[in-house]
DNA sequence: TGAAACTGCAACAGTGGTGTAGCGGATACC
DNA sequence: GGTATCCGCTACACCACTGTTGCAGTTTCA
C-alpha cells in the first residue's frame, strides 16, 4: 500500500486481553509483516464492506482470524489500530509537502497531490471518525493546525481574502479533497485532480473577470 | 420531521414475508401513524448510531419490535423505504424552489436553503446509497439532471465561467452542502447557510477584485 | 543450534440480532 | 355496532460473529 513506514510496531502484555500496541518488547520480523498484512487486509476489505467480518479480513490477509484476534483485542481495536496507521501515513505525506517552508499555493498543490494519494489508499481508516485521546485523533488536530497555519501565510500574502474565515476554508478544502475521489474513473490523476481543487477552492466556477 | 408528505402508505400481499409498499389497500389511519414514526425514529437512531438494533428503534418509535417486521421484511426493506421517503421528501424541498423558472441565483439560494433545512430532518436516509433501480436512484438521477439545467441556465447568463465542467460543479456544489452541514453549531440558519455555500460555489475564498 | 516467539487449526461458549408465529385485546371504519 | 385490521406481548428457532483455549508445527534470532 505504501513502502515506507514511519512507525514500529510492537507488543506489551503478554495476556490475550491486551494486545495493544504502546510499547514494549519489538516485535519479530514475521510477526510485523503479519501486522502490516492484516492492517493493509482490513482497509482494503472495510473500505468495500464495513461490516465485513474479521473472517474477511483474515482471509484478504492470508491469515488465521485467530492471529487477528493474538494482536488486536477486540474488532474495536484493530479498527483503532488502523485509524491510527492511516493518519500517520497522511502526516508523513504532509511533511513532504513543506506547508512551512514552501510558497504557501505551492505547498498547497503539493500538498494537495500527496492527499490525494494517500486517501486512495486509506479511504475508509481515513473516513473514520477519530476517538477522543487517541493517536489518531491527535495527529488530525495537528494537521488541522497546521492547514489553518497554512491558509494564514496563503491570507498574508493576499491569496486569500483578507477576510476570509479560516476555519470555513478549511472545511470547504477538505471537502473538495473528498469530492475530488468520488470520481467515477473519467479522472484519476491525482496532479490533476489537485490542480482542480485548488482551482475551485481558490476561485470557485463562476468566470475570472481579468 | 416534515409535516406535510407528499405520497400515500400502502401494502399489498398479506404474507408476512414481502410487505414491501408497491400498490394495493391503503393503510388504516393508526397504521400509517405508526408507520410515519417508524420512518421517522429510524431516521434519528440510525443517524446517530448506523448499527442500531431493530429493537433500539422500536422503541424510538414506540412500537413493538414485532410491527416493524409487519410492515417491513426485513432490517433492510426498512433502510430502503426510508431512502425512498427521504428522496421523496428532498425532491418536494427542490420544488418549491423553482428551479426551472425562478432567476438561477434566486433558484440557487432558495434550493440551496431548503435541501439544507431538509437533510437536517434526513442525514442518515440521504447519505445513504441508492439502490440500483429503487424510486431513491430515479429520484436522486432526477434531482442530478434538474440541477445541471439549472446550472446550464447559470452558465448561460454569464453566472458561470463558459467553459465551466457542470458536472464537476456539481459534485462541488453537493460537497459544499453537505460540508455546511457539518458545523459545530455555531451557524445553523439554513439561510445564511446557504449564502456562504452559494458564495464560495461562485467565487471560492480568494480576494474578490472589482 | 536451541530457546522463544509466532502461526494455523480445531473446537468451544457466549452473545446479540433477526425473523416467525399465534393470541387476545384495542382501534378504526362503514 | 359489527367486522376487519392493527398492535403488543411472549415465546421460539436460528444464525453469524466474536472472543478464548490448547496444542502441534514452523520461523526467527541470538
Amino acid at each position: 500500500m505504501c513502502a515506507t513506514a514511519a512507525y514500529r510496531l510492537v507488543v506489551i502484555g503478554e495476556s490475550r486481553a491486551d494486545a495493544a500496541p504502546q510499547a514494549g518488547r519489538p516485535l519479530r520480523a514475521d510477526a510485523e509483516r503479519s501486522m502490516r498484512a492484516i492492517l493493509e487486509a482490513a482497509e482494503r476489505v472495510l473500505s468495500t464492506n464495513p461490516a465485513a467480518s474479521m473472517e474477511q479480513v483474515a482471509e484478504a490477509a492470508g491469515v488465521a482470524r485467530t492471529t487477528i484476534h493474538r494482536r488486536f483485542a477486540s474488532r474495536q481495536a484493530l479498527i483503532d489500530a488502523l485509524a491510527d496507521a492511516a493518519v500517520a501515513h497522511l502526516r508523513a505525506a504532509i511533511d513532504q509537502g513543506r506547508p512551512e517552508t514552501a510558497p504557501p499555493l505551492v505547498a498547497l498543490h503539493e500538498i494537495t497531490a500527496r492527499v490525494l494519494r494517500t486517501k486512495i489508499s486509506w479511504r475508509f481508516a481515513l473516513d473514520l471518525p477519530a476517538k477522543a485521546g487517541s493517536a489518531a485523533a491527535e495527529g488530525q488536530q495537528d494537521i488541522a493546525r497546521r492547514c489553518l497555519e497554512l491558509f494564514a501565510r496563503a491570507r498574508d500574502l493576499g491569496l486569500l481574502a483578507a477576510g476570509a474565515d479560516l476555519e470555513w476554508t478549511r472545511r470547504v478544502y477538505y471537502a473538495l479533497i473528498g469530492e475530488a475521489l468520488h470520481g467515477d474513473g473519467e479522472q484519476t490523476d491525482p496532479d490533476i485532480l489537485a490542480g482542480r481543487v485548488v482551482e475551485t477552492l481558490l476561485h470557485g466556477v463562476s468566470p475570472r473577470d481579468r
